[in-house]
DNA sequence: AGTACGTCCTGATCGC
DNA sequence: TGCGATCAGGACGTAC
């Protein structure tokens, strides 16, 4: 579930491996439909040549500007994952689309259900829907909150997955961010507190910073991958487990649709 | 407009 | 032990 913790991580083992400067020579698309813009042939006959000028983000989005003016966007879906190898490497089963380098080596997109998508577009502000601010460079203000979830019904947690409410936060982040707020995820967003959502965005600030710190460390420690100790919530994922904070067994529902976690007694479901 | 839910996918896990 | 059923959930489309 890569959310925004995640993507930043993505992003900035693209960076370590010195993506900026290389070029794309060739794009060879496993799975059609991945591909949203522009059509598949267009897409890989457009990508070869254009130099890759920097990476950078936006929500669960990395953009790749390209020295064609263009940018290749990369959304990795619910498992998608990327990594830049050696040609030399025989690519794994998973891997659905590979970007050959000018440099010899092939940025992997490994990406199993298929949720991931692309995009090569010219206007990427346009292609992409419409996104909320960034929690930790923009600066998620209160008032923003407010506005928002003001005269609005939906549990606090759909808001908050909402891409257009702010951008990045997935299931995970939301319930972590909500238990360390002390905040029942069915709490109908428009009911909540000055108090309590001071206290939400800090813990969705805190939650992203910490988890984006824990990749960081992993990254520089080289620590096995995929490793049991890189989690990055707090909140158990899993009914009847002690919360951390107060030991009640953690309780389990479905909000929209999603898995929920939280801790009864610390987010009661009234305020 | 706001809210809710089905859909796409397939590896992992669950339960009989 | 094995195998079919269920689960996972980001973003979008559809429906009320």
């Amino acid at each position: 579930m890569p959310e925004l913790p995640e993507v930043e991580n993505a992003r900035r083992v693209l960076l370590r491996a010195e993506l900026p400067g290389r070029s794309i020579t060739r794009a060879n698309v496993g799975w059609a439909p991945t591909v949203k813009q522009p059509s598949l042939e267009d897409f890989v006959l457009g990508l070869p040549s254009k130099q890759i000028l920097s990476i950078n983000r936006r929500g669960k989005y990395i953009l790749l500007p390209l020295d064609s003016d263009e940018t290749f966007i990369i959304h990795l879906g619910m498992t998608g994952g990327v990594s830049v190898q050696p040609a030399s490497r025989e690519v794994e089963p998973m891997v659905r689309h590979t970007f050959h380098l000018d440099d010899g080596r092939v940025l992997w997109f490994r990406d199993p259900r298929k949720f991931g998508h692309l995009w090569l577009t010219a206007d990427p502000y346009s292609a992409l829907p419409s996104l909320g601010p960034e929690p930790l460079s923009d600066g998620l203000t209160v008032n923003y909150l407010s506005e928002k979830f003001r005269d609005r019904n939906a549990p606090v947690k759909a808001l908050l997955l909402e891409q257009s409410v702010v951008a990045g936060l997935g299931n995970l982040y939301v319930d972590e961010s909500l238990f360390h707020a002390g905040v029942n995820p069915t709490r109908h967003a428009g009911s909540l507190t000055t108090s309590e959502l001071v206290k939400l965005k800090d813990c969705i600030v805190n939650s992203l910073t910490n988890a984006i710190a824990i990749y960081d460390r992993a990254r520089e420690e080289h620590w096995p991958d995929p490793p049991s100790a890189l989690h990055t919530w707090t909140i158990p994922r899993k009914a009847g487990e002690p919360c951390p904070r107060c030991g009640a067994p953690i309780a389990t529902m479905r909000v929209r649709a999603r898995g929920t976690f939280f801790c009864p007694s610390c987010q009661p479901p009234e305020a």
